[in-house]
DNA sequence: TCTGGGGTCCTAGGACCC
DNA sequence: TCTGGGGTCCTAGGACCC
C-alpha cells in the first residue's frame, strides 16, 4: 500500500499562510518573469482562469474579479516544502519526496484500513496545525492509484473531506468510469488524444485494456500505467533519491536583450548558480552545454535559437572554470543584432568523484585543493552574510536581462529583514 | 508589447564491433 | 541479379512530470 500526501494549490496556500486575510479570495501565482500562471487558489480556478495562461491575456479578468496576484516565491515555497517533508517524515518510516509539495509513503506495515486513515488524518492534521498549510491525502495499492485516490479528494468525490483509501471505495470500477482518461498520471497531453482513437476514454476502459496491446500501441511505460491501474505494482518507492544527471540554470529575460555585454552577465550569474548546486550536490560536472535564444513564439523563420555542448577535460566544480569556458563558447553563439530573450547553462556528465586524469610526467598540482578550498571559502562567506556577498565581477556588467518580479511577497521563513512583523496597538 | 524552469525516462536509428 | 547475424553504445527527439 502507497500514500500519497499532497500540499493542496500549495504555492498559493504558502501566500495564504502570512495574508491570512486572502483565506477565501482568489489568488493565482505567476512564473519566473511574471509570465505564466502557474498555480490557482480554488477561488480562482472557479472563476475559470486556465493553468498556464500568460499574464497579459487575463489582465482585464484579473481586475475585474479582483483576482490577488504573486510572482513566485521560491525561497518562501522551497523552505515551508522542507518543514511539511520533515514532519511527515517523523510520522511514517519510508518516504519518498516526489515533488515540491508532494511525497509518497509506504504503507505495508500498516495492518489494516482504519490504522491507515487515523495516521493520514494525523498527518493532515499536523501540518495544517505546525504550518497553516492544508494537505489531502490518497491511498492506494500503487502509486498510479494513490494518485488518483488524490484525485478524488480534491474533486470532493471521496467519502472523507481530506483523504480517500482507494480499497475503501464501494465500487472502484464505477467511479473509474467516471474519470477521464487525461487524469490518469501517465497520461498527458499526446496520449489522451492517442487512447480517444483507439476507443479508451475513461479510466476504466483504460485499466480494462490488454497491456501488451497498449504496449505496442505506445511503449513500456504506458504499458506500467495499465498494470498499476488494475492494482499490479510498477513502481517502486524510491527512498534513496538517485543521483542528479543534470543541473540546469536558465531564465527568460525581463526585457530582450542584444547586447554581448548583457549575456555575459546573464550567463556569469547562471554558471555561479549551477556550480552552487554542484557543489551542494557534492557532485562534479565533465560537460556543460550554453544556449541561447530569441523569442520562441515568433514565425518560424524569426525564432532562433543556439546552443553548444563542451566537454571539459577535468571534471570540476570551479565556478571560475565553468565561467571561462561558457563564455569562450558565447563567443561562437553570439550573433550582432540578434534580439535575445533567453539564456541558460545546463551542467552534464555529473560525477559524485572527480574523474582526474594526471600528467604521466608530472606529480598532481596542487591546484586542486587550492580550487577546492576558494569554493569552500566563497559558498561560506555567502552562507554566513547572505546571496551576493562575493561575485564574478561580470555579473555586474550590465543587468539589463533580470526578470521582472513585480508582485513578490517577502521571504518570511528565510531572511531577518523580512520577517513578519506584528504591531499591537 | 507581453508566453517559466527544471527534471526524468524511453525509443529509434546510426555507428561501430566481430 | 544475388550482399549475414548478432551484439553494444551513443545521441537526438519525444513524452511525461511538477
Amino acid at each position: 500500500m502507497f500514500a500519497l500526501a499532497d500540499c493542496n494549490n500549495f504555492y498559493a496556500s504558502c501566500e495564504r499562510v502570512f495574508a491570512p486575510q486572502l483565506e477565501g479570495k482568489p489568488i493565482v501565482i505567476l512564473s519566473n518573469n511574471d509570465g505564466c500562471v502557474i498555480a490557482r487558489s480554488n477561488e480562482a480556478k472557479a472563476l475559470g482562469v486556465p493553468m498556464g495562461t500568460p499574464f497579459f491575456k487575463i489582465k482585464d479578468m484579473i481586475q475585474h474579479h479582483k483576482i490577488h496576484v504573486f510572482s513566485s516565491n521560491y525561497r518562501l515555497y522551497g523552505d515551508l516544502s522542507n518543514r511539511v517533508m520533515m514532519i511527515l517524515a517523523d510520522m511514517a518510516p519510508e518516504q519518498e519526496v516526489y515533488s515540491i509539495d508532494e511525497c509518497f509513503f509506504d504503507m505495508r506495515h500498516m495492518k489494516n484500513a482504519s490504522q491507515r486513515l487515523d495516521l493520514a488524518q494525523n498527518m493532515i492534521d499536523r501540518v495544517k496545525q505546525w504550518t497553516g498549510l492544508p494537505l489531502s491525502i490518497g491511498i492506494g495499492p500503487t502509486k498510479t492509484l494513490a494518485k488518483l485516490a488524490n484525485f478524488l479528494v480534491k474533486n470532493k468525490r471521496s467519502p472523507r473531506p481530506s483523504l480517500c483509501d482507494w480499497q475503501a471505495l464501494e465500487n472502484p470500477l464505477i467511479v473509474m468510469e467516471n474519470i477521464p482518461v487525461e487524469e490518469v498520471w501517465g497520461v498527458g497531453c499526446r496520449a489522451g488524444p492517442h487512447l480517444r482513437r483507439l476507443g479508451i476514454g475513461t479510466v476504466r476502459e483504460l485499466c480494462e485494456a490488454d497491456p501488451k496491446r497498449i504496449r505496442r500501441a505506445f511503449s513500456v511505460v504506458m504499458e506500467r500505467v495499465v498494470m498499476e491501474l488494475q492494482g499490479i505494482s510498477c513502481l517502486p518507492l524510491e527512498i534513496i533519491q538517485p543521483a542528479r544527471q543534470q543541473i540546469m540554470v536558465s531564465r527568460s529575460f525581463g526585457v530582450r536583450i542584444s547586447k554581448k555585454d548583457a549575456l555575459i552577465s546573464a550567463l556569469t550569474a547562471f554558471c555561479t548558480r549551477a556550480s552552487e548546486k554542484l557543489r551542494e550536490k557534492h557532485l562534479y560536472a565533465q560537460a556543460l552545454c550554453v544556449f541561447v535564444s530569441a523569442n520562441r513564439f515568433a514565425e518560424k523563420n524569426k525564432a532562433f535559437s543556439k546552443s553548444v555542448v563542451v566537454p571539459l577535460d577535468e571534471a570540476t566544480q570551479d565556478t571560475r572554470k565553468i565561467i571561462h569556458h561558457a563564455l569562450q563558447t558565447l563567443n561562437t553563439l553570439y550573433i550582432d543584432g540578434v534580439q535575445y530573450q533567453k539564456a541558460g547553462v545546463l551542467l552534464m556528465d555529473l560525477y559524485d568523484k572527480p574523474l582526474q586524469r594526471f600528467d604521466l610526467f608530472n606529480s598532481p598540482s596542487s591546484g586542486c585543493t587550492r580550487s577546492t578550498t576558494l569554493m569552500k571559502t566563497i559558498d561560506q562567506l555567502n552562507h554566513t552574510f547572505g546571496a551576493h556577498t562575493v561575485y564574478f565581477a561580470s555579473e555586474r556588467l550590465n543587468s539589463q536581462w533580470r526578470s521582472r518580479r513585480s508582485h513578490t511577497s517577502p521571504s518570511y521563513t528565510t531572511s531577518w529583514e523580512e520577517l513578519l512583523r506584528i504591531y499591537a496597538r
